[in-house]
RNA sequence: UGCGGGGUGGAGCAGUGGCAGCUCGCCAGGCCCAUAACCUGGAGGUCGGCCGUUCAAAUCGGCCCCCCGCAACCA
């Protein structure tokens, strides 16, 4: 099966923060799982460097927005090497290949009068130069700059939603392709009173320009949403194209709803184009009961958090502290604490003392039996109940589920205690701990890949989880093998 | 105001009619192979309020109070 997962396109105004790592790790962490599932996954991600924001952002720099484009895309681009994303493909906004499908899709719906000329009536306010939205009729203030703003008409193209409207709202209804499921009679709302949406923009030089007499541009949103078509050759490679699309699951934030639930398939259904599955929203990070944001200063950056904890372990706290799709609370106590108390204490301890005793009362080989039925159960058991929660992208829970066979490992050589004289069985007692750790490390790879590879290799396993995929999960371990030297992989943060 | 989601032991949550559960924390004990780790047991809640339906309600209905989200381009 094929398998095409999105992250959004990140706005390069500025330096990636712990929710641009979120949504990254989320679907690095699904595409891993879908890799070791078999499927033949494609996983996009990127950088949107259009729009007035940038203008703003470079001007405030000095420099050209190409130029501070560059330089931030290569920041985001190193942040997901260091958290190791394995995306197929890291698209820019500004790469010819995509602008020239923006154009194409352009001329065509215009072509099919999906846009059409017309007036654009609404709130422009000048100093951000931009059109806005003002909360309160009376007020007319910019929301951003808190500015008054002007009432303007204008000449434009507009997106005709009201055409789609009827056939998205039954789709919507009807389908999971709004996620979480609490979303969707939002969605319906917004769509319900959704107008026709202005999709050229006058007065803003850094972007694609529309293939119409005006010279306007192409407002930022169209041209960041046709990435996930250019990304994989739409109009360019077709071959690739026919073969992914349409996307599995795309994630996104709970911000830009409107855009991934109602435009983004507005625009699909104008070109004739399948839905993709699942719009998948997760929630925010807050820091206390505040909202992370740049205005406040309270932004948590990510690569504190990984230079003190390391990659894994950030990732890991990402996806196992809070169920996604809700809003979650960062501490930096919540965080440590899942430190110490999941990786290791629970996990990494587990693989320590196992080691340790295959070290001292086996002369480091791990022996060679078979599986006890009790445990072989159990992993089977457990795998079902993981791949349930992965499908359903419930990290956190999924999690949960490998870690019951972590603390029955933890509880099974406690009562079955090999250490002691008395015990008559202890190879076939740690040949099941070796196994059900293997287990442990397959359905923890997705999660914190470098650490269980580690893991891996100490325990001298062949291979890797990675090459192996899921499949090794029916097949035995074969024992004999002589283990590497101990090293604590997660150590403790006092 | 409209639509939606919530209010359950110290904290965070699960639980859509039948003895109120989980994780963390706390207390006590066990074990001692291990990263002061792991295991076992215990204390702690009249499930926001009032009224009602029912043999039986955290769970269904009504009214009320409080918090939050979306209606407004922050992952």
């Amino acid at each position: 099966m094929k398998f095409y997962i999105t992250t959004p396109l990140y706005y390069v105004n500025d330096k990636p923060h712990i929710g641009h790592s979120y949504t990254t790790v989320a679907a690095d962490a699904l595409a891993r799982f879908r890799r070791m599932s078999g499927d033949d996954v494609f996983f996009l991600t990127g950088t949107d460097e259009h729009g007035q924001k940038m203008l703003e952002a470079a001007r405030n720099r000095e420099m050209l927005p190409r130029q501070l484009a560059d330089i931030n895309s290569e920041v985001f681009k190193g942040l997901w090497k260091d958290l190791g994303i394995s995306y197929d493909r890291f698209i820019r906004t500004t790469e010819p290949r995509h602008e020239e499908v923006v154009r194409k899709v352009f001329a065509k719906l215009l072509e099919n009068g999906d846009l059409y000329r017309g007036e654009y009536r609404g709130y422009y306010c000048t100093p951000c130069e931009a059109y806005v939205q003002p909360g309160d009729e009376s007020e007319c203030v910019c929301p951003d700059c808190k500015r008054k703003v002007n009432e303007i008409s204008e000449p434009s193209y507009l997106l005709n939603i009201s055409r789609y409207r009827e056939r998205l709202a039954k789709h919507i209804s009807e389908s999971s392709f709004v996620k979480p499921d609490f979303r969707k009679n939002e969605v319906l709302n917004m769509l319900a009173g959704m107008p026709d949406l202005c999709v050229t923009r006058k007065n803003v030089d850094w972007g694609i320009p529309s293939p119409t007499p005006e010279g306007y541009n192409i407002y930022v949103w169209i041209d960041a949403l046709l990435n996930y078509l250019s990304g994989i050759g739409y109009l360019s490679d077709n071959a690739l194209f026919e073969k992914y699309w349409p996307a599995n699951v795309q994630f996104i934030g709970k911000d830009i709803i409107k855009f991934h639930d109602i435009i983004w398939p507005v625009i699909l259904l104008a070109l004739g184009l399948p839905l993709p599955g699942k719009i998948f929203a997760h929630g925010w990070w807050t820091v206390g009961k505040d909202k992370m944001s740049k205005s406040k200063g309270n932004a948590i950056d990510p690569r504190s958090l990984m230079e003190e904890y390391g990659r894994d372990p950030f990732r890991f706290f990402l996806l196992r502290e809070v169920p996604f799709g809700l809003d979650g609370e960062y501490s930096e106590e919540s965080f440590k604490k899942r430190y110490n108390s999941d990786l290791v204490n629970d996990f990494g301890n587990l693989v320590n003392r196992s080691l340790n005793l295959i070290e001292t009362r086996m002369g480091g080989v791990i022996p060679d039996r078979s599986p006890s039925e009790e445990l072989a159960g159990l992993t089977a058991r457990t795998f079902d109940a993981y791949s349930r929660k992965m499908d359903e992208v419930a990290f956190s829970e999924a999690i949960e589920e490998a870690w019951k066979l972590v603390v029955h490992l933890n509880k099974f050589l406690d009562s079955s205690a090999p250490w002691r004289e008395e015990c008559l069985n202890r190879e076939q007692v740690l040949y099941d701990v070796m196994y059900g750790i293997r287990n442990v490390l397959l359905m923890m790879s997705p999660f914190i890949p470098s650490s269980v590879l580690a893991m891996w290799k100490m325990l001298a396993f062949p291979a890797s989880p990675e090459e192996e995929g899921f499949d090794l999960l029916k097949k035995k371990l074969d024992g004999g093998i002589r283990t590497n030297r101990r090293e604590i992989i997660f150590a403790r943060k006092k």
